[in-house]
DNA sequence: AATGAATGAGGTTTCATTCAT
DNA sequence: AATGAATGAAACCTCATTCAT
């Protein structure tokens, strides 16, 4: 911790909190004494709490992206990218608990600050693109049928989200991310004959 | 409106304030005024703000659960009611949308409150249910394949949810309900060869 | 209670009321349920609450008054009055309480209304009258010494409401009227040699 | 007041408005503003209202305790000592009925909160402690006749507290503290032959 | 750069009072 | 005469933000 960054510990402090707690829930000084810095000085970092909000927000995609390229790149066919994609998602679980959590945030908090939700949008749309790319690259090797990639992407994503919202309302502490396997399969195979 | 029940019309206003605003930037005097009635006479049907949302939450699984049913049970096989349950979901969409964002408010707002915790598992839980129920009757009637009913159920909820969330995120104001039918299909066949 | 008039029947809840928890704890709609009435009823018999303070200041005055005069007409010497006055007072313990804490509640209440301070400075400068009289009376049959009548009357009620503030402080359930002898014994005696 | 300590300066702000128009019609900006304050810094030092009134009490009658011992302390002789107990009390007028109304405002608002009464009895305790002391050593030195001490402690304060409780009812604006030696007097010859 | 005492805007909540029935 | 649902003024309290040190 110590070597850290003083803005990047402040972005922790508030990431978790803002996560758990809501935004309103969230108090700057609490953030602040968890960071280990006085109030006023979270104030030298960023403009107000807002501000704040919207920093955690993109600070946390950036990680969760960086993370899970780093985890499909080293895969080189469509089946195996995916279920590093999902082993990554499940293994991340209480990560992934607290990004939905803080876009359901934003999305409320600045429901009508045009910008913010734009860069949302834009933000998200990378990560479906990431995905559609792996459902692409698996219909053009061969390993997938030919259906429209975009809502081949969708079904992936909502089946993981599905485990990571399931996982959360049931307060579980973490998955065992040996299921990637069987949901993978089961998107494969589908569930009809 | 006007025939309607005073305890219902606020239940209405708040529902669509906290779900757009969120809870704490939702002011019980503006719901109030939303609803038509003062500001203490919010208080002769709640407790306080909170009782208020946890009343809310109840409602809105509540009409959603109707809803639902009553849209399923119309049909006999399997295949038509997951298609008439995904159907409604997509119609349903800004109800969807709201009710997703109010379960993310109750998680925050009630984190640490054993109790509310409890009743939303439960109520999540029901619907699951519902779901699962499905799966097992399509498998029993041989119209799907035997896998994990309760996996399978969280595999379509996860595609309708996928949608819903992207139509959110992407600001889109109704879904075409006849996207169904591609969805229900890819769940079925999945997109493996 | 069932053939009392109603206007005395809330001129009793309230007078408990306002004893017990101070004007401002003492809710309308309580005193209102206590008397058996609903709330708007109250505001038949009375324009407002404080109205209704300052009624049953007078209530309870008067009430007090007349039991004294009962109390003290029935003996002819000064020290037979004397007695029976601190008798009473000690007897009606509970009452007498509840009548410092009104006095005292309306000092503060209406310690800008000059003619409520008029009001109030007369029904005491009565009840110090009396007391007077007695001294007076004593005085001029020989019974007692010749002093400043007034003094002397400021001296046997400091001594009696000196015991009921001690009670009320150590919350006694009631006094034992028989200490009034031991008293007025030392009252005449005096504590010196 | 310059250089008293903030908190002090509310404790006397809040001290004279609680004792003039009570506890409820005290309001805290008041307070602050008359104690130079924000509203809001009144909360950094008192944790809530009904906390600055029980500090309030406090502080007030440590404050009536130490001038009491200051002015005891200089005499030798019982006689002496209850005289310029008397003569501080009517000298300190204004203040015995701040004191007073603050012990009723506490009786009434704390009314159910056991700790609170307790701590009242505790401290009213240790001031007729005090007096009851000095009419020990009146009688131990043969100044004052053997009685119950207790009692007429109980005496001595209801002497002295009746002078007070009728100087505030005629809104009298101070005591000659000369009246002080016709009071011990009285007390101490007592008003029979 | 860092602090934390002080501020005061603003929201929740209570409850005296009204008035249609 | 009696009711009690509805009102809205008013006050406590919180906490984001500032700024002197």
């Amino acid at each position: 911790m110590e070597g850290m960054d003083k803005r990047e510990t402040i972005l922790q402090a508030a990431s978790r909190a803002f996560a758990t707690k809501g935004f309103h829930d969230s108090k700057v000084e609490e953030i602040a004494s968890v960071a280990g810095v006085a109030k006023g000085t979270v104030y030298l970092y960023f403009k107000d709490k807002s501000t704040l909000l919207y920093e955690v927000l993109h600070y946390t995609r950036e990680k969760y992206k960086h993370g899970l390229e780093e985890e499909t790149e080293r895969y080189t066919t469509a089946y195996d990218k995916l279920l590093g994609y999902t082993r990554f998602h499940l293994a991340q679980f209480p990560n992934m608990v607290k990004l939905h959590k803080l876009n359901m945030e934003q999305l409320t908090k600045f429901h009508n600050d045009p910008s913010s939700r734009r860069r949302m949008k834009d933000e998200q749309e990378g990560m479906m693109d990431f995905l559609t790319q792996i459902v692409q690259l698996g219909m053009d090797s061969g390993e997938f049928r030919t259906v429209n990639a975009r809502d081949a992407a969708l079904l992936c994503w909502g089946a993981m989200h599905a485990n990571v919202h399931w996982a959360m309302v049931n307060e579980v502490e973490e998955i065992d991310s040996d299921r990637a396997e069987g949901i993978v399969n089961l998107i494969l195979s589908g569930i009809g004959k």
